[in-house]
DNA sequence: AGCGCAATTACACAACTGTATAACAGGCCG
DNA sequence: CGGCCTGTTATACAGTTGTGTAATTGCGCT
């Protein structure tokens, strides 16, 4: 009477270690941070616990890793469309499609939300976390700041475009996180994409909304 | 040889669960909710883990509690020099002291910004804490509202007023957010109060910079 | 086919969590 | 000044946490 022993496959670390970042993700996203717990975690990715511990030197590691993995998932949803083949041309549309982008599913989700939040919390300990943080807030500004450069406005030297990217990315936080919170208070009318769109607009003086171009319904990837 | 015991005073009621919701506060800012265990915060409020129990029915609860004062206080903080006999009249001074209010000390703050993220973290779980976020939400934005509708600027009826004031909250949420996550990034020339009140003037097509009321240095009461 | 290594599991452990309950004592009322 | 209510402390407890370590077994290798 052997005491069973759960079978399992060998992976390649890179499979196992994707596995176990999305386990984490998944679990801090739904549940919250608390209950990501290493059997949680472990449980979600089809393992058991020990294996956390040899892929990751401990817990912090893997969730440090999770949150980076997040974060250019957002940046990289918010960019769509931009690089495509079949991209607009008019800055002004192009401006317009990745403030929509930034205020509209998948990174408008109040998982995505919570995950942020959870993220956040840990910048004033943990200096790698502040770093990343730092370094995303960087790059998702300079975008902008380079898609409002492209718009070529009169009187619009860089001082004036950086300035700009600074305002028009804080509200568009505010508006992804405030949708976020309260989807039900987003919806038909007072979307978020709209308001978003026309505040940017009024913030550059132009017409962003006019340029914005349709969305393509089915194009989840 | 009696067990020596702690000696202790006996407090009222109000007196302990303040201390208590304090000591909660203190320590989710300072070292996140994960340290904020009844131990810690008995400790912290000088007594005995027990206590809690005894004005709380949950350590949940003391945790609700405490996130409901901490809203409290941020709008308060966003009001303050509004309500005072000496404050502005002019309407347009008005609105300029509450946006700058919301972008310095003591709201913009890291500390805060962690409380907040924390807080914002149980939304989606606990419909208490979603009713308390929307409470807050609406409350702020309908001083904002109530400020935007004083200036009487033409074209602006009430709806225009309301989307006003959701566009104006979002990029003062955005850049306390920013602020508050990289203060470093947001001092002198770039400073949030700064960006945040040509920002709102932009976005009503009025020269708010010119009618805020000069800072008071030792004015924290 | 089967050896050997390392990926994976299994188990143990001490620290810590929130909560329940009983014993104690501070200080108001008589 | 003494009793007694109740605010407060003390202690116990079961559950959970992250981590360390040894045993197993999948599977690439020759």
């Amino acid at each position: 009477m052997t005491p069973e022993r759960r079978p399992y496959r060998r992976e390649s670390e890179e499979t196992r270690r994707e596995a176990l970042i999305g386990a984490a993700l998944d679990i801090v996203a739904t549940e919250g941070p608390a209950q990501a717990t290493v059997r949680a975690i472990a449980d979600r990715a089809g393992v058991t616990p020990g294996l956390i511990r040899h892929y990751f030197t401990s817990k912090e590691e893997l969730v440090r890793t999770a949150y980076l993995t997040m974060m250019d998932r957002m940046t990289a949803d918010s960019r769509r469309g931009l690089d495509a083949a079949d991209a607009p041309v008019d800055p002004a549309a192009r401006l317009a499609l990745f403030v929509a982008n930034s205020l509209r599913a998948p990174v408008v989700d109040p998982q995505r939300l919570g995950l942020w939040a959870a993220f956040i919390q840990r910048i004033r300990h943990e200096s790698e976390m502040r770093d990343i943080h730092r370094h995303t807030y960087h790059r998702y500004r300079s975008i902008l700041e380079d898609l409002i450069r492209a718009l070529a406005l009169p009187g619009f030297d860089d001082r004036r475009c950086r300035e700009a990217a600074i305002t028009c990315n804080a509200v568009i936080d505010g508006l992804w996180m405030e949708s976020s919170a309260l989807p039900e208070e987003f919806s038909g009318e007072t979307g978020a994409v709209r308001i978003g769109v026309s505040a940017v607009g009024a913030l550059l003086g132009l017409d962003l909304a006019a340029a914005l171009p349709p969305e393509i319904p089915g194009d989840t990837e």
